[in-house]
DNA sequence: CGAACGACCTGTTCGC
DNA sequence: TGCGAACAGGTCGTTC
C-alpha cells in the first residue's frame, strides 16, 4: 500500500499528534508481530520516515520500527475507541490511541533493531543527483520500472509513483535501467521530484483503502495519469492505456508516448 | 552480483 | 446468483 507519500503524510500527522506525548500502554494482537515491550511512561521524541519505515523514536534511546508493506493502515483515535476489525497492534496514550489495522497481515514491527544500509538515494524529496542514477544503472538489464522500484538504490518509489513517474518522463517501463541516455535520467529525477512532492501535498493516492491517520481520502489518485487506467485514454496523446505485468507487478503506461 | 519467481496473507473484483 | 480465478500499495528467500 503505502509508497513514499502516504508514509510521509502519517509521519507528519503522528509527529504532530505524539511528539512528546508519554506512552501508556502497548496492546500486540497479531503474535505474527512478535513480542511486544513494557514502553510504559516512555515519550515520544520524534516520527519520522526512512524510505517506506517509519521510525518512532522514544525517550532512552528506544526505537519503534514499523513497515506497512501492502495494506497496513495507522488509525488515530480518540474517541469511539472500539477495536476495528484486522486491529493488529494498538499504542495507547493519554490523549487518544495509535491502531494499526492491516488485513493482509503483512506489515512488520521491531524494536530498536539496527538501521538499514541507506540507499545511495536514500530521500527522493531532497531531490535526486542524476550521475548516482546513472551509475547504479549501469549494465543492469532488468526494466527501468523495477529499478525505480529497488530500495537498495532509491528509498520510498513503489508501484503507483514508478509508473506515474515513467509516463510523465515519456520513458517505456519495459526498457533496461543501463539503456536510458543522460537526458533521459535527467527526466525521471526531475519528474520523480515533481510527482512525489506533489503526492505529499495531497496526502498520498487513495486507490482501494488507503487513508491517513485521521481516516480520510487522500488527494493524488485524482491526479494520476496511467495508475489504473488501463484501457482508458491517454491524457497526453489520446492513445489507450495498456497494463502489463513487469517484474510480477501490474504496470500501466501508454505505448504510444512512453518510448 | 543480478535477475526471475514463488512465498507470505486476506479481501475484493472480475469473468463465465 | 454463484464460484473460482485473478489481482492488490511490498519485501524476502531461493535458484539459476
Amino acid at each position: 500500500m503505502p509508497e513514499l507519500p502516504e508514509v510521509e503524510t502519517l509521519c507528519r500527522q503522528m509527529s504532530a499528534v505524539m511528539a512528546g506525548a508519554q506512552v501508556r500502554r502497548l496492546d500486540i494482537l497479531d503474535a505474527r508481530l512478535g513480542r511486544g515491550k513494557n514502553l510504559r511512561g516512555m515519550r515520544v521524541l520524534t516520527v519520522a520516515r526512512e524510505g517506506k519505515w517509519i521510525i518512532i523514536r522514544l525517550e532512552g534511546e528506544r526505537t519503534i520500527r514499523l513497515h506497512l508493506r501492502m495494506t497496513g493502515h495507522l488509525l488515530w483515535r480518540e474517541s469511539d475507541l472500539v477495536i476495528l476489525p484486522h486491529t493488529r497492534f494498538t499504542l495507547t496514550f493519554d490523549r487518544g490511541r495509535l491502531d494499526l489495522v492491516d488485513p493482509r497481515r503483512f506489515a512488520t514491527l521491531s524494536f530498536d533493531s539496527p538501521l538499514a544500509e541507506p540507499a545511495p538515494i536514500k530521500n527522493p524529496l531532497e531531490g535526486f543527483d542524476t550521475g548516482i542514477l546513472i551509475e547504479r544503472a549501469a549494465k543492469r538489464t532488468a526494466p527501468v520500472k523495477s529499478f525505480l522500484m529497488d530500495q537498495k538504490v532509491i528509498a520510498g518509489i513503489g508501484n503507483i509513483y514508478a509508473c506515474e513517474i515513467l509516463h510523465a518522463a515519456a520513458i517505456d517501463p519495459r526498457r533496461s535501467a543501463g539503456s536510458l541516455s543522460r537526458a533521459e535520467w535527467r527526466k525521471v529525477a526531475t519528474a520523480a521530484g515533481r510527482i512525489l512532492q506533489k503526492a505529499v501535498a495531497c496526502r498520498g493516492t487513495s486507490v482501494s483503502d488507503w487513508r491517513d491517520l485521521y481516516g480520510r481520502m487522500a488527494e493524488y489518485q485524482n491526479h494520476l495519469s496511467v495508475y489504473g487506467r488501463a484501457g482508458e485514454t491517454c491524457l497526453q496523446c489520446r492513445e489507450t492505456i495498456v497494463r502489463e505485468p513487469i517484474g510480477g507487478r501490474g504496470t500501466f503506461f501508454c505505448p504510444s508516448c512512453q518510448r
